[in-house]
DNA sequence: ACGGAAATGAAAACCATTTTCACTTGTGCT
DNA sequence: AGCACAAGTGAAAATGGTTTTCATTTCCGT
């Protein structure tokens, strides 16, 4: 098994600590990083199996990488204009880890996100 | 726009009420229904925009619908084997309508969703 | 029966991800 | 240094779910 280059950790905790792995290969590309598509893969891959970074799914399939304990956050976002704001979500993570215990689930996250029209528009 | 094919409605229905796109498909196929595989995919669309029924993913990134009650509810999924438990979001709701409140939004919804591995797993 | 709209499905296009494979780089050993 | 082998790399091809295209068929209203 190969192991995780470097740079790939340090592009995606520059990219937020939140992007899919096209969008790692796009920013070092940007960045003129010279990488294949090819090791980025892997090393998040390798990243997520010595659980560095999490995986999770956008709406549309594509897989997500974020780094674990990262502080994480919601978003509140404006349906008309996208405008999005960062929320804290004590209430959530109470919640979740509190429903994921009584059903017996473990190693838990949650994805939560609320959405409606901003005062603007 | 297209409408939805009843056959594939019923399908996903004697399937349990979850299965990917394929599954639907091969199901159909082994039962003897003649239908294209653009028909079941272009039909569970239209039952996702009706809100008739969900979608998910799978660990794998593979889209599964399931058939789902009216009640606003959230999911308790299992990464690995795609079980799934619907919770109430009491908590949620509230904290939802509170933080889009505090910011001025209106027309406010939101999604949540915790996953993990289940006991089984 | 006629004509246009909706439905259908085979094949092609799409796109994220994985696999293959030939080549390079690093490492340990003498 | 020189050698051998493991690990890393990436271009290109393969994979597989999903969407699009488009020609054909089915439905429905008049």
């Amino acid at each position: 098994m190969s192991r995780s280059n470097p740079r790939v950790l340090s592009t995606l905790e520059r990219a937020g600590g939140f992007a899919s792995a096209q969008e790692v290969y796009r920013l070092m590309q940007r960045e003129g990083e010279s990488i294949g598509l090819t090791t980025v893969y892997r090393s998040l891959q390798s990243l997520v199996n010595d659980k560095i970074v999490d995986v999770l799914r956008r709406e549309d399939g594509e897989a997500i990488y974020r780094l674990c304990g990262e502080e994480h956050h919601h978003h509140l976002v404006c349906k008309s204009c996208g405008v999005t704001v960062e929320i804290e979500g004590g209430a959530i993570e109470k919640w979740a880890k509190k429903v994921a215990e009584e059903h017996g689930f473990r190693d838990v996250g949650h994805t939560a996100e609320i959405f409606g029209i901003c005062k603007k528009c």
